[in-house]
DNA sequence: CGCAGGGTTGATAGCCTTCAAGGTCTGTGG
DNA sequence: CCACAGACCTTGAAGGCTATCAACCCTGCG
């Protein structure tokens, strides 16, 4: 959710990008595990990230994915609260805590812009709440789809890339993976969009927003 | 969810509370209309306070309550992203923007306690995503008593007072205020709770968090 | 070829919603 | 003082949506 185009190319920046390391982590492997100590934040290069909560016996709800350029960690106080880990292999870059707060106390622009990305985060789960809450399974789906779209800049065409499978999917939105295969079909029926493999083509993005009753 | 005693006392902040000024709000009055311009963060006083977003036809989903020492707006970019409306009279401070912005440019103590504020509705924000997503109704109405009786700070007593009625309630947990009623019969049922007018008697909070299936 | 993993589809069950009715409390007015 | 209306809460019965359980398909791989 959270876009950082700002943070490249402003001239202190250049320190905290000479600090930073890259790391890359295969499919599930953890980012972050749940608690940990919050030493760095990590930014999204190439790949899926997701971050979850547990239930005690085991069920789980997806926060959020992270697609390239997204930010992790800024939610993290003394320690992380809640798991992250990757979706497909992913090449993250890691920037150590102090720097970049240090870097932050001393510029305003980089604070404000910071505080933006926490806040859109906020407006993110308050959607999803929404979607959570009081959504059907179709309006769901169609909604994800949409958001999907929608953070998927470079692409000039229809065809959307879902990194995610479809377990991942129902743990974000609160369904089952049958359920969500289910409501894809039937997006399909009323050819909004067209299924294939790893990708889903959307045809009508009217009909799409249509079934997924955004929120004014 | 967002406590901040901490506002007060310290010495640069007379200078807030001196702008600040108070107004009361009647039941089901608008405190800051969706899309409206940031112009106020406010505090609660005494009453109670709900957010929320709805969907193109209709349904609500109740994004927090707010209770005295709550403060409002932290998440409102340019504007605010959902609508508020006070849940019995209530009385709130209003701090301007433009002042308590300056303010914490110049004072990195409140900056940081400002930010852990935002990361903490964050936090709330994404455990109520777990229970939208993966809860029995049970579960929720268990989680919402165990929530509020966390938040209500100078009780003693096992009675948790609820300012808001069961409709409220049940937008808060995307359920029906019939589920609401049902599940609240079922914990009482179980010797958790008692129920009566206005309140709810906490009578076993280990049963409770039992019930509420708390994440680790 | 056999197997495993992910996705889809079908049948059934369960939980919550919906619709409906009754109960309780409060405030108002006769 | 009491009747009554209204709001809110609770309870009951029926239905719908999604979960659950199961089978099947497809692909990739050893």
């Amino acid at each position: 959710m959270v876009h950082i185009a700002c943070l490249e190319g402003t001239s202190p920046l250049r320190l905290l990008e000479q600090c930073a390391t890259e790391v890359i982590f295969q499919s599930d492997e953890e980012i972050c595990p749940r608690g940990s100590t919050a030493r760095y934040y990590w930014r999204v290069i190439e790949g899926c990230v997701r971050t979850f909560n547990l239930t005690g016996d085991g069920r789980r709800q997806i926060e959020d994915f992270l697609l390239p350029g997204d930010v992790l960690g800024l939610d993290h106080l003394r320690t992380a609260p809640s798991a992250a880990e990757a979706v497909i292999p992913s090449k993250l870059r890691c920037y150590p805590r102090a720097s970049a707060d240090a870097l932050a106390a001393q510029d305003p622009a980089l604070r404000i812009h910071l505080r933006a990305l926490t806040i859109m985060s906020l407006h993110s789960a308050y959607l999803r709440m929404l979607l959570l809450g009081r959504k059907t399974a179709v309006e769901r789906v169609a909604s994800f789809l949409l958001e999907m779209d929608s953070r998927n800049c470079r692409a000039k065409t229809n065809s959307l890339q879902l990194p995610m499978g479809r377990a991942d999917i129902a743990d974000f939105l609160g369904l089952t993976t049958e359920s969500v295969s289910r409501a894809l079909t039937q997006l399909a029926q009323t050819a909004a969009i067209e299924l294939s493999r790893g990708s889903v083509e959307l045809l009508d993005r009217d009909s799409l927003a249509d079934q997924a009753r955004k929120a004014a």
